[in-house]
DNA sequence: TCTGGGGTCCTAGGACCC
DNA sequence: TCTGGGGTCCTAGGACCC
């Protein structure tokens, strides 16, 4: 049986989450920030024609977007992931077989669907989404996934393909990759990039070509995949099932900055109790809390960065315990008189529940503290995050970062459903 | 004043094994 | 003169992705 992939991929996603609360941003320039208010993360067509670069900061651009009438949203991620979860479900009508990729990208497994119009068949997945969710996408579709991202990246540029790209014909696909920069290869970022330029391989169609032995020796296994998946051998299968997470992370930066220990504790409290719900949702325990903090990395003169690696007497999930230990270790690293700009959390060495090695005396304690954090999980999924929280996460929040200029949670909050 | 957040995989080198 | 030949595991760092 012929391999065949699609990705579909939903065109400037955030901005158009926005526009399908707020339709009279249509045609116009929109940008939507990172967290913090930080840089820009996802820019309307509007936007991209003015110059704006992703990951460019928002303050330095202030003017620029007030001159050019640009509209600035913060990030509204209960509405994007939500908008997600819509059009990921839809997807899954397309194809029994599907990998989300990312909040706004899946792969479907079309193998198989030899019989089917896959032209057709790929306008109707555009069309239904668009006509159920108010999101545009596009839809890329190839023999391997790589192929199906760079025929996505061609129906995107190319307004005569309609936002539909199937790859059939060779010469048709070389045509393309003879226009298209290395760098937009699935694979290829900076680094890779700079060294493939250096060598003269600077479009697709280029690096499709290049020698495979020399691939090898310069860019390892990871590249010889690309170029293999350039030319049709798949390599990479989709992953129906979300793997189980190996580190959970929780950080933010801070709306201004932090200078008092217990004001860093709190931060490092919420964090520790958002990364170990997510732990315990995927029914797992970690070897390994990380803490970390740091002031304004811009700032290379008066730069201050430590972590403290705390490696637990018993693996665990249970948010008190994170904060016990982390509060501790907080203090070996905290220095008095800083500002600091930013604090995070990791959790690694990461095991399955089952797995546990359970002491002779703190089974009891075990099965308890399972039962508390269960029972918090379960009210705070039905009543809303923070309804019951620890008390070291603090209530003024400080710390609590930038969020000028956000959207209401029309999909997700009662309070902020759209009224017409 | 202001510059995001959360992941995965691979590789090279060292320690250690028989 | 002459100095084996495999392995594994771990870690840090570097690449990539969205």
């Amino acid at each position: 049986m012929n391999k065949l992939f699609a990705l579909v991929d939903c065109n400037n996603f955030f901005v158009s989450c926005e526009r399908v609360f707020n339709p009279k941003l249509e045609n116009k320039p929109v940008v939507v920030l990172s967290n913090n208010d930080g840089c820009i993360i996802s820019r309307s067509n509007e936007a991209k024609s003015l110059g704006l670069k992703m990951g460019s900061p928002f303050f330095k651009l202030k003017d620029f977007l007030k001159q050019n009438e640009v509209t600035a949203f913060s990030s509204n991620y209960s509405l994007y992931g939500d908008m997600s979860q819509r059009v990921m479900s839809i997807l899954a009508k397309f194809s029994s077989n599907i990998e989300i990729y990312s909040i706004d990208e899946a792969f479907l497994d079309f193998s198989g669907f030899d019989y089917y119009n896959i032209k057709n068949y790929a306008r109707e997945i555009k069309r239904i989404v668009f006509q159920w969710t108010g999101i545009p996408v596009s839809v890329g579709v190839g023999t391997t996934k790589t192929l199906a991202k760079i025929a996505t990246h061609i129906a995107k540029k190319n307004d005569i393909l309609k936002g539909v790209f199937i790859i059939k014909d060779e010469k048709e696909l070389n045509s393309f990759l003879k226009d298209i920069p290395v760098n937009e290869v699935w694979g290829i970022g900076k680094q890779f990039n700079k060294k493939l330029i250096a060598n003269n391989i600077n479009t697709v169609f280029k690096l499709k070509n290049a020698e495979q032995q020399w691939i090898k020796k310069n860019f390892g296994i990871v590249g010889l995949r690309t170029i293999k998946e350039l030319n049709g051998l798949s390599c990479i299968s989709i992953e129906r099932v979300a793997r189980n997470k190996k580190g959970i992370t929780s950080s933010r930066s801070f709306g201004k900055p932090v200078t008092e220990y217990e004001d860093l504790r709190q931060a490092i409290s919420s964090y520790i109790t958002t990364a170990s719900r997510k732990l315990r949702k995927q029914k797992s325990l970690a070897n390994i809390l990380t803490i970390y903090i740091l002031t304004n990395r811009f700032d290379k003169e008066h730069f201050y960065y430590n972590h403290k690696v705390i490696k637990l007497p018993l693996p665990t999930n249970n948010t008190s315990t994170f904060i016990t230990f982390a509060s501790e270790a907080l203090r070996n690293i905290y220095v008095d008189g800083l500002k600091y700009k930013k604090a995070g959390i990791m959790l690694s060495e990461i095991i399955p529940e089952e797995h546990t090695q359970l002491s002779l005396f703190d089974n009891v304690d075990i099965k308890k503290s399972n039962i508390l954090m269960t029972t918090i999980d379960n009210i705070n999924e039905k009543m809303g995050t923070g309804t019951i929280k620890s008390a070291s996460e603090g209530f003024d929040k400080k710390w609590k970062m930038k969020s000028e200029m956000r959207s209401r949670e029309f999909t997700t909050c009662w309070d902020d459903i759209l009224e017409v």
